[in-house]
DNA sequence: TTATATTTAGGCATATATCCCTAAACTATT
DNA sequence: AATAGTTTAGGGATATATGCCTAAATATAA
């Protein structure tokens, strides 16, 4: 769950968002994309669908790491 | 998720893999593994992650559909 | 420094994922 | 047909993901 966190952290970066930002493209809670980059929670499918979107990338690609 | 589950279902069948057998590899309960394939519950990363291993694949080949 | 933006933190409430159980329905296999 | 294996179904209990909130800490900009 860390190791997804900190690859999600560095694929947010790279797309030049604030988590707020992604938050909102997401539609998804600030605190929750938060715990999900620190590793604190155990996100759910359709949650990493809705940040794959965000990103502009594919689950599959969320995941190449 | 019904997408998902339709996917899941295949990589379990290829690899001649029972429900109750892929519960058992992956340590999460039959009744799961059945809703999961069937898209009735949003599972979690720690579920994913488990069923990947079991099945002798990563993440993201589990989402490469 | 001052102000602005971003991240980090935690509490509370609600929804639901998961486990554990029983049992029925369906599908081979003999 | 009868037996065994598999899938489908649902109920109850527990843990926790998520949303919503406030606020502090850190980083960036002016």
């Amino acid at each position: 769950m860390i190791a997804f966190g900190n690859n999600l952290r560095k694929l947010r970066q790279a797309k030049k968002l604030s988590m707020e930002a992604l938050s909102y493209e997401a539609d998804i809670d600030l605190s929750q994309v938060f715990r999900i980059e620190k590793g604190l929670v155990n996100p759910t499918l359709s949650t990493l669908h809705a940040i794959a979107n965000a990103l502009g990338i594919t689950l599959k690609d969320l995941f190449d790491y």
